[in-house]
DNA sequence: TGCAATTCTGACTGATTAGTCCAATAATGA
DNA sequence: TCATTATTGGACTAATCAGTCAGAATTGCA
């Protein structure tokens, strides 16, 4: 009777499967809409029978917003991490478009998932974007920021980190990832109001160390 | 055997129908995806029969393709009417994006469609944004512009496009469409490299203008 | 009015899908 | 070792869907 004795130990089975299902989707999702898919794709792919992803999931858009989720806690928690410690928020601003970029072009099946999950419910004030916004409202708080309302800001900024995801997925990746990185965060900063050399400085700083970090 | 006799004044029924079925699959488009409308749903809004589908369009994906190609020309034709005679790049610009912002608030429906439609085949070099690279071009020329490339221009004008109509799609609008729209085009025009004063005169006339232009 | 050309119609088919259900299975605790 | 419990697997069903086709309807023309 007691939940305990079995829910706490009982199974990494469960877990697996569960994974298994998370991966696949990603996978499946990257690649077409979540219309597109079936859910038989789906087990077939986690190599999971179809009566175990109705234990897991009540339908296919449950299995989404998970993955949707999943994929966002792991972007925020690298952003989070790079910025840990950072104070200045164009600073900040910078190294968190770094550091979102760097992780499209490290996981683009995970990135091309996301923004496919996302084109549903983009933009508005999601959590993830609640970083941003605080970093926008210090930026002009402190005077960095210049001119307009944090909402513009944020929309800037969110808008940037979009088109650069999108352009660096498309496989015609003619430029280097950093090169053009370093362009938009330049102009995203002297967009908000940042003096040009500060914006310039920021912006190849945050490149340089976000992308040289781990390797 | 002289199909003109026939093919010239043939049939406005065809047109007709034709016409139907882009409203219909418009109408649809704007609320679900393409994978989640079924081609019973469009010919039920049509009121046309199933045969008269297949008729006109290959599949679905052709429908999208021309409700997609549709509503850009026509975002685009609005935008080369308000554009007409206007030579400095900068002002181009800042009237181009409020010509398309205005498009969208005031055919939410089609801008709907649209962002959902280029969600597929979104940001490359589509031929609606070969104005915007010849006006970032000629801005970087003249030097209106400043310190980044024609790709990390366009890429950023359009971040900030797709930015502003999404936003002003999502029926929160707390904001004034214009109030937004001068933000925005203000941020962009400084972040491309304009002098500051100048940027957001040219932000202010365009919105101005464009917004007041017919009514 | 009647003929010819073409589009429209809607019932039909074969295939696919989401979701259900219960027997087989694996893990745990005693 | 054995009983208990939850998970799993995959066959099954009812519904939906894309695409077809032969006849009806409409239009242009003589």
């Amino acid at each position: 009777m007691t939940p305990d004795t079995t829910d706490v130990k009982t199974d990494r089975r469960r877990a697996r499967t569960r994974a298994a299902l998370l991966q696949a989707g990603e996978a499946l999702f990257s690649a077409q809409s979540v219309d597109a898919v079936s859910i038989d794709d789906i087990v077939l792919a986690a190599d999971v029978a179809k009566g175990s992803f109705y234990n897991h999931f009540a339908d296919k858009e449950a299995l989404a917003c998970a993955i949707a989720g999943a994929v966002r806690a792991e972007a925020e928690a690298e952003i989070d991490a790079a910025n840990a410690g950072v104070i200045d928020p164009a600073r900040r601003m910078a190294r968190a478009q770094a550091v979102f970029i760097r992780f499209a072009v490290r996981n683009p099946e995970r990135a091309r998932a996301m923004v496919r999950l996302f084109a549903s419910a983009p933009l508005p004030n999601a959590p993830m974007n609640r970083g941003v916004r605080a970093d926008v409202a210090a930026g002009l708080a402190s005077g960095d920021f210049r001119g307009l309302t944090v909402e513009s800001g944020v929309l800037m900024a969110m808008g940037v980190a979009t088109v650069a995801v999108s352009r660096l997925l498309d496989e015609v990746e003619a430029a280097p990832a950093t090169a053009l990185c370093r362009d938009l965060i330049f102009g995203l900063l002297r967009g908000l109001g940042l003096p040009e050399p500060a914006a310039r400085v920021l912006g190849d700083e945050a490149v340089d160390d976000i992308f040289r970090e781990t390797h």
